[in-house]
DNA sequence: CGATTTTTTGAATCATATCAACGTACGTGG
DNA sequence: CCACGTACGTTGATATGATTCAAAAAATCG
């Protein structure tokens, strides 16, 4: 299979030819037409995807049946319903594709097999829920601290090409806040500057 | 050594005695009277800390010297500015007594190395940040869906040790909101019901 | 005890939400 | 290929939750 997956696994850890076939033999490519959802709330989460062609949101749905954007990923990133995948209970994460799109599908008891085969497996998405952890602190962090237009304005700066692709409603969510607030602020930022 | 971090890692994964006694030769204890730092900003985050007895918490410091309580950390869980520790460069978090406490220090090279002689404790640490994530993760959904009062409502509910042993003024900063508002809503709440 | 930290209260203000309406773009079926 | 529906974005008026600033009361510590 050839997929940006074995390029990714390539760059923070090092395996064999025979681990790489291991790894490519419990995988599989599924296509998400965009608005199509790959994951739906109330699920078990039983696969994480790795995304090789496209972008996606995951969001929860809250009481009133507002959705609130968890993630917006795109190409090289990993995206699933952590909580559920590793409880393997129902979960609360829906995902959905915001383009077209590709995943690399790897199942949860493959991988906890593959963990036990392949010890830079198992480093190797140590190191990615490390880094996955101190962004998310910074999410966090900079939610608390920032007001709605320095929490844009860091976006667009950390991440341009989510701020250049992802439709504004799902952007405004992502930064916790309405899209008729981030229009007036993105009025303000062009007025400006 | 005496310490709940060897039941703690008995809980999570299992390790032979001589398992036990490599990491047991690389920790140390250490002290922290109330109201000293563990760690200050600007240092590189040279150690992980397990806490064996007391209360901590870590902050950031904004551009208007306003403090952002990250984490509140009571025994058995572990603190450190993951990122500057996961870089070995200089971080942005200090960490604070709130009681007089105790933790377990553990070096960042000695962990690394036992990383490789422990695949265990490899796992062991990759479940401890998966949790630590899905965690932070509802954390931030919480900060972004619910207003100030159900956010300390669920901090009542889902940590109930931390909403009596820690000054509100600290909760107040973790929760995201001032020292004033969280006055006023614990008022309402006392009123009401 | 005095000093410092923590908590409370009040009044004014501010950032963002809400509600309602309209404009624009897009893609899908007729 | 045009028209219509749905998704997306903007604007205005008003409402509201939370902040800010100032001050005092209460609790804790050495």
């Amino acid at each position: 299979m050839n997929s940006l997956l074995f390029d990714n696994l390539n760059k923070y850890c090092t395996l064999t030819e025979n681990q790489f076939k291991a790894i490519e033999q419990v995988v599989v490519r599924r296509f998400v037409k965009k608005r199509k959802d790959l994951l739906t709330e109330g699920d078990v989460c039983k696969y994480l995807y790795f995304v090789d062609k496209g972008c996606l949101r995951s969001y929860t749905t809250d009481n009133d049946g507002i959705e609130h954007v968890v993630q917006l990923v795109v190409e090289q990133h990993w995206v699933g319903d952590l909580y559920s995948f590793i409880t393997q209970t129902p979960g609360t994460i829906n995902i959905e594709a915001i383009e077209d799109s590709e995943v690399i599908v790897l199942p949860y008891f493959e991988l906890e097999k593959l963990y036990d085969e392949i010890p830079a497996l198992e480093k190797f998405f140590r190191k990615l829920f490390q880094r996955a952890y101190v962004a998310l602190q910074q999410r966090l962090n900079s939610a608390q601290s920032f007001s709605a237009e320095e929490r844009y304005r860091e976006l667009i700066h950390l991440r341009p090409e989510i701020a250049q692709r992802v439709p504004l409603i799902y952007i405004a969510s992502y930064l916790g806040i309405t899209p008729e607030s981030l229009s007036r602020i993105r009025k303000l930022m062009f007025s400006k500057t």
